[in-house]
Parts: C-alpha cells; sequence; structure tokens
DNA sequence: CTGGATTTTCAATAATCCGTGAAAGAAGGC
DNA sequence: GCCTTCTTTCACGGATTATTGAAAATCCAG
C-alpha cells in the first residue's frame, strides 16, 4: 500500500546501522553480549550471507571478535553456515524467521538460566523438609559444616520458621516451574507458536 | 505431608544464603543487577522487615550499595517501605506474592526496554516506506545527512532491496508487537494470570 | 607435502560495570 | 535552633567483562 520512494543507498546503509544499533542495546539488556546481537543483526538486516570480513569491515570489530561472535550465534543455531563454489571463506546465513529466532532464544535460556535454578530450589527444599521415607544414607548436605560454630545464634529454630521457609521456597518453585513448563510448550511448538498463543490469550484473559 | 526435622539456626541461615546466592546469580543472568536481587531474596526468604544495617550486615555490603539497591526495589514497587514506633529506621517489606512480583518485573522491562525498541522500529519502518499520505513537512529524517558523500557506494537501490529491508522490519515488529501485547494483558491481568495462563495453553497448544 | 588462505585461540589491553565509604543531606527530638 | 540519627549521593577504585591483534592451528589445492 505504501508508495516505496527512491533512497540513497547511504540512507539504506543508515537505516541498517540504526537498526543495528537498536538490536544491539536490545540484546544487551538481556544477556547476550551487545556485539553477538548487532552481528545478527547485521546479518538478519542485508538478508545475504557474509563472511569473517564482511563482518569485521560493517561492524567495525576485529577478527577474534567476529570469529568469537559468529560461533556463539551458530551455537545457539540462530545462524548457519554455508559456502560459496570456488571461494574459501566461510559464509554465514541468519535464521530468517524470526519466530524461530524466539523460540531458539528461549530454548536456550531455558536451558542456562532456568533449569539451574530449579535444581537449586529442589534441593533447598529437601534441605528443610526431610520426607520421612528419605534412605538413611542419603548424601543430603547442607553446606559444609567444617567451621565451628559461633557460641550465639543457638536459639532453635521453631517448626513455624521452618514451615515458612519451606513455604516461600514452594511458592517461587510453582512460579518458575510454571514459566518453565510455558517456555517448554512455546520451544516445542512448532511455527508460529507465540503469536498463536497471544490470540488465544487475548480472547481469555 | 512432610515431617520437619529440626534443624540447626545455622542450617537455616545456610538455606538462606544459598537461596539468596541462587536468585542473585538469576538475577543477574536477567538484567537485575546482581546485589539488587539479592537483596530482595533475603527480604523475601526471611519474610520480615528489614532495615538498612540489617541488610548490610547480613549480605556484607557497604551502606551506600544496600541504599541504592533498596531503593531501585522500591522503585520497581518490589519492596516497600514501613516504620517501627519508637524506631527512626525505615524498614522495607519484600512483596510476599511471587505472582505479583512477576507481574511488576515485567512491567518495568516493557516499559524500559521493549517500547523504546518498539519506537525505534516504528521510525525506522516509517523512514523507508514514506505513505503518500505523509504530511510534507512532517520532520522524518533519516541520520543526519551533514557528511559529504563519499564518492563510491553510489549505485542506486533497486525496488526490491528497499522491499525487502521493510518486510524484515516489519517481520520483527510483528514480533515485538506480539511480545509486548501479551506482556500487557498479562501485567494487567490480576491474581495468578500468568497460572492461568499457563494452564490455558497446555490445552490450546 | 608445501604454501597460502582462512579461522581460531588467547594473553594483553581496554571498556564497562559495580561497590565503597566519606561527606553531604534530611528528618526528628529536645 | 542544634544535635543526633539515619539516608542519600557520588567520585574513586576495584572487579568483571569485552575486544583486540598477533600467533597458532586448520584447511585445501596443487
Amino acid at each position: 500500500m505504501g508508495r516505496h520512494e527512491t533512497i540513497s543507498r547511504r540512507q539504506l546503509v543508515q537505516v541498517q546501522d540504526r537498526f543495528i544499533a537498536a538490536w544491539g542495546q536490545m540484546g544487551a539488556a538481556w544477556g547476550v553480549s551487545r556485539t553477538m546481537a548487532e552481528v545478527y543483526a547485521l546479518l538478519y538486516i542485508t538478508a545475504q550471507p557474509l563472511n569473517t570480513d564482511d563482518v569485521m569491515d560493517r561492524l567495525r570489530i576485529s577478527r577474534g571478535n567476529a570469529s568469537m561472535s559468529l560461533r556463539a550465534l551458530a551455537e545457539w543455531g540462530l545462524v548457519s553456515r554455508a559456502h560459496k563454489r570456488g571461494d574459501r571463506k566461510e559464509y554465514f546465513i541468519a535464521e530468517q524467521d524470526v519466530w524461530a529466532l524466539s523460540r531458539k532464544v528461549m530454548r536456550e535460556r531455558l536451558r542456562r538460566e532456568v533449569l539451574p535454578l530449579l535444581a537449586t530450589l529442589h534441593e533447598l527444599r529437601d534441605a528443610t523438609d526431610n520426607r520421612t521415607e528419605q534412605p538413611a544414607g542419603a548424601p543430603l548436605r547442607l553446606a559444609s559444616d567444617d567451621e565451628p560454630a559461633p557460641a550465639d545464634a543457638r536459639k532453635p529454630v521453631t517448626a513455624a520458621e521452618v514451615r515458612q521457609l519451606n513455604d516461600r521456597i514452594d511458592s517461587l518453585l510453582e512460579l518458575v516451574q510454571t514459566v518453565d513448563r510455558l517456555g517448554e510448550r512455546f520451544v516445542g511448538s512448532d511455527g508460529k507458536g507465540l503469536r498463536l498463543a497471544a490470540n488465544m490469550l487475548s480472547k481469555i484473559i
């Protein structure tokens, strides 16, 4: 519907640069390093395979940095490698489907951040609420007990205190588990699962 | 269901410390500073109002740091201030409902990170696809044009290139908008909206 | 195998972020 | 008002993280 005006190549490049900058900033606000996000943005917005030198030149970063970032992106599954005949350089292609992109990012973040937290919470939960059926010799260890106990702070812990502690941990556990399940479901679903979910929810809530 | 064993106060504190550490680590993986997350965790897990000195002592951080973190938490709406009669110190209480907590965190992150990105994307979109109905005098400006154009890189930009650029920006815009709307909906919903959503989705997808 | 082209690694350096503590500021009691 | 108590601010320095660049490793054609 829009009429496309002719724009200069310079303007095009400027728009791309601003896009890359914005994307990099957003990446940084998440746990992704700015450069890594920028490299992805470059590959995405230019919409063509680029090699390490292209990335270096366009983003004005060192060869090492470019190499590292591209590798990390490949590990996350966000870019794929390609080759051109008669050219020994390696080219990189950005995942084009932004919905697939978001799924892949979520998958990695669940795996790297949520799962460890879940594990720790479960462990803590077990440490204060030992079920009767727990095997006698189970190596349930609080943090090491090797230092001599300080003389004070010896007043007994009431059952109420323990219950409260457990309740809090449980509440958080429930939240994190919900997030995890929700994420897993999204990650597992194919296509534009997120969009679907959004539409569904807008009718429900 | 579980039998609560008596545990020493030391063990209790150790469990709390591990909880705090885990929470802090997770916070750091998100955009929240580690200390801020730890202070919240402390307030949450001990389940009682603490003042600045309590926080300093327990977390072994400086007064300034404690003060800053508590203030930031209050700004995010994650802790509230309270006073005790006959005590001039200010006490802080953690938001107890983890679902409310997650809503507040999401609200802030939407506001701080998603909205600016949306604004930029819209702006870029407008910069390359000028609608015919656009007012003549609208201050639509690409990045400043004050530098002399380099002699090369002057070959014209094809319509296809512009279309492709716009398509990419649009795709991303759709994704970010979906996330935003989804988040807004969640933020707006009261109670355990997330949990509800999770249940709903599990049946749908 | 060799030589050149390309990529990866990593120690040094730079940039950034984070925490400190002293000093300044506010809030109350008297 | 003035002193005491508590809170906030902020320049500095320390710690962490990112980036560089050159050397080492890898790869392939001939």
